[in-house]
RNA sequence: CGGGGCGUAGCGCAGCCUGGUUAGCGCGCAAGCUUUGGGUGCUUGAGGUCCCCGGUUCGAAUCCGGGCGCCCCGACCA
């Protein structure tokens, strides 16, 4: 019975002050969530009948390529999390118990279930596996924010493979990416599968799913079939105008001019025509000299991958020790290894003179320093990508595939014996899906003045029953009737019969944004007709009462 | 980790700079009348540890110190 004047649904006239996101304001407006910290939050009865609906439509998929459901628990020995070296996270939370034992509140569950497959899984004829379940999962997030999109505690579906080898870990992710797709198109969203970062710890491939919108975090580079993780998009770069080329490098003065900016104009120049020197420092505290053009931009993640290690930029101090004056420095002369970005074409450059107030012109990669060649600059509009302009778009990740390998299995011994007696590691794979983020995503792609328009596979309820007459009155005694028909035919409805205003009923039906809001009222009623908006869009029209209920089943089952 | 901001009724805010009776406003809430197809109008009313602790002072929402909490930008995000 979901009779609104008795059901929990606190909806407000104003979002919360401190809430910039669309999806952070409508999901508290309309009564879905409520915060209890930072980056915690509370479903309340309307918002986890959505948040529901989204995990029933995954789990439906999880069971379509042979996932079986299980669960794991979110408080953990530290013991495990030590042996697959990850208890150093930061972002992990730790804890102890009453007899000072150390635990985690864990942030997925490789840990848990690699343990229990290394424990049964004996043979090749056990493999392979897919094991998933939806559960807590727990983060110290540097900085949460934007409502449910970014939260230190949520639900989140994790399936594992168990695979015998690379090459039927691969059916096992190709299975991954047939459920995903379903589910992303499933929930209604607008999505991209796109290249991603494997990360420092090794993967052989990832994808992530990602909604466009504009409160997303991500950025995601499209071109023609392209699509990747601005994390990982590779492009070519506008060509840029160069100087003439000269005979060998001319210092030209600079004074004061300690920026691309200040130098391109100085010299009149185009930035691209310069090279920007970055300076970095490897983990082992070695120096590397990065060179990009002027008008890009290093991609952190891009370097680490290439570097194969973790860095830091470089203080002034080792700069200026190693280099010349921060502002100043350049690649010739440099005695320590230089990465020459992609980006870079042939020909002769604007570069700092590693001495105060100069710079050198007509620098020439290869004649005047020696390079390796690396891929680490971010892509920009205007970058092309197999002759396709790019362009980037902010996306919520809202799910993400990922092939292991043997990251885990090995320090966990999670072993099986091949077909000749051979033992072998078992090839896994790591595949996640947060109904929340599906859900504020959903929010943020079809929201419009008036408020929330779910995707017809994940509202709330399907229809909102909206009568304006008081108890007594016909048009209440059709309600009622129509909301018992309308449920008979298998509809989830919402029946708004609370002793409001018309205007206060429709704004707050409007608000929490079902597809259809079916209105009942004495003039309608009296022409023989019952009124139907279709949310999405907010046209009306009406369907005759004699058979109403099927009118409008008939209609929901239309929309998107 | 760096920068900025906020904390006063359920929600949104004013008051604080320049200390001084019973701390205000809008919305919401309760009651009555009114209205009944787009937050109707009027009347009455309830509701507050002014985030916490300490200090200054005759007197602190207001000034000072410390703490806690929350938001935003950036960094970070296995």
């Amino acid at each position: 019975m979901t009779r609104l004047s008795s059901y929990f649904l606190p909806t407000e006239r104003e979002p919360p002050a401190d809430a910039e996101a669309l999806s952070h304001k409508l999901m508290v407006r309309a009564g879905l969530i409520r915060q209890v910290g930072a980056g915690l939050w509370s479903w309340l009865p309307a918002g986890w009948r959505v948040h529901q609906r989204v995990v029933q439509i995954v789990r439906e998929e999880m069971n379509a390529i042979g996932g079986h459901e299980m669960l794991m628990p979110v408080l953990q020995p530290a013991e495990l999390w030590r042996r697959s070296g990850r208890y150093g996270i930061e972002e992990l939370f730790k804890l102890k118990d009453r007899r000072e034992a150390d635990l985690v509140l864990a942030m997925t569950h490789e840990e848990v279930v690699t343990t229990h497959v290394a424990a049964a899984v004996k043979s090749y004829r056990d493999l392979p596996l897919i094991l998933y379940h939806f559960q807590v999962k727990e983060r110290d997030e540097p900085r949460p924010r934007a409502g449910v999109l970014r939260t230190r505690e949520f639900i989140m579906k994790d399936s594992y493979t168990f695979d015998r080898d690379a090459e039927t870990l691969e059916v096992s992710y190709q299975k991954h990416v047939i459920a995903y797709d379903r589910m992303m198109d499933r929930c209604g969203l607008e999505w991209y599968r796109v290249e991603a970062d494997v990360g420092m710890m090794g993967g052989t491939g990832a994808h992530e799913y990602m909604a466009p919108c504009p409160a997303g975090e991500n950025h995601v580079v499209l071109a023609g079939g392209y699509a990747a993780n601005l994390e990982v998009a590779s492009g070519e770069p506008q060509p840029v105008a160069l100087e003439p080329a000269l005979d060998a490098p001319e210092v030209v003065p600079t004074p004061g001019m300690t920026t691309i900016e200040a130098v391109a104009t100085e010299l009149g120049l185009p930035h691209g025509a310069l090279l920007k020197a970055f300076p970095i420092v490897l983990d082992g505290d070695e120096m590397r000299l990065v060179m990009l053009r002027g008008d890009h931009r290093v991609n952190e993640i891009k370097l680490r991958t290439a570097l194969g290690t973790d860095f830091r930029p470089a203080h002034p101090d080792e700069v200026t020790a190693r280099l010349g004056p921060p502002g100043y420095i350049g690649p010739v002369g440099a005695q320590m290894p230089i990465l020459l970005d992609d980006g870079v074409a042939t020909g002769g450059y604007v570069t700092g003179a590693n001495q105060p107030d100069a710079h050198l012109r007509g620098v020439e990669p290869g004649r005047d320093f020696r390079f390796e060649r690396v891929d680490v600059r971010a892509v920009m509009p205007g970058d092309t990508i197999n002759g396709a302009t790019i362009r980037i778009e902010p996306a919520i990740e809202v799910g993400n595939i990922f092939k292991l390998g043997t990251r885990y299995s090995k320090p966990l011994g999670a072993t099986y014996l091949d077909d000749a007696g051979h033992e072998q590691l078992i090839w896994m794979g790591c595949y996640g899906f947060g109904p929340a983020r599906a859900a504020a995503a959903a929010v943020e792609q079809y929201a419009d003045e008036a408020g929330i328009s779910w995707p017809q596979a994940i509202a709330p309820f399907d229809v909102e029953l909206v009568t304006l007459g008081k108890a007594g009155t016909e048009e209440r005694a059709f309600a009622d009737g129509l909301y018992g028909e309308l449920q008979e035919l298998g509809l989830e409805v919402l029946y708004d019969e609370r002793d409001a205003g018309p205007g206060e009923k429709f704004i707050d039906a409007e608000l929490l944004g079902c597809p259809l809001r079916v209105t009942i009222g004495r003039r309608t009623l009296g022409a023989g007709e019952v009124e139907v908006q279709l949310r999405r869009g907010r046209e009306t029209t009406s369907v005759l009462i004699e058979d109403a209920a099927e009118e409008i089943a008939a209609l929901w089952r239309e929309q998107p």
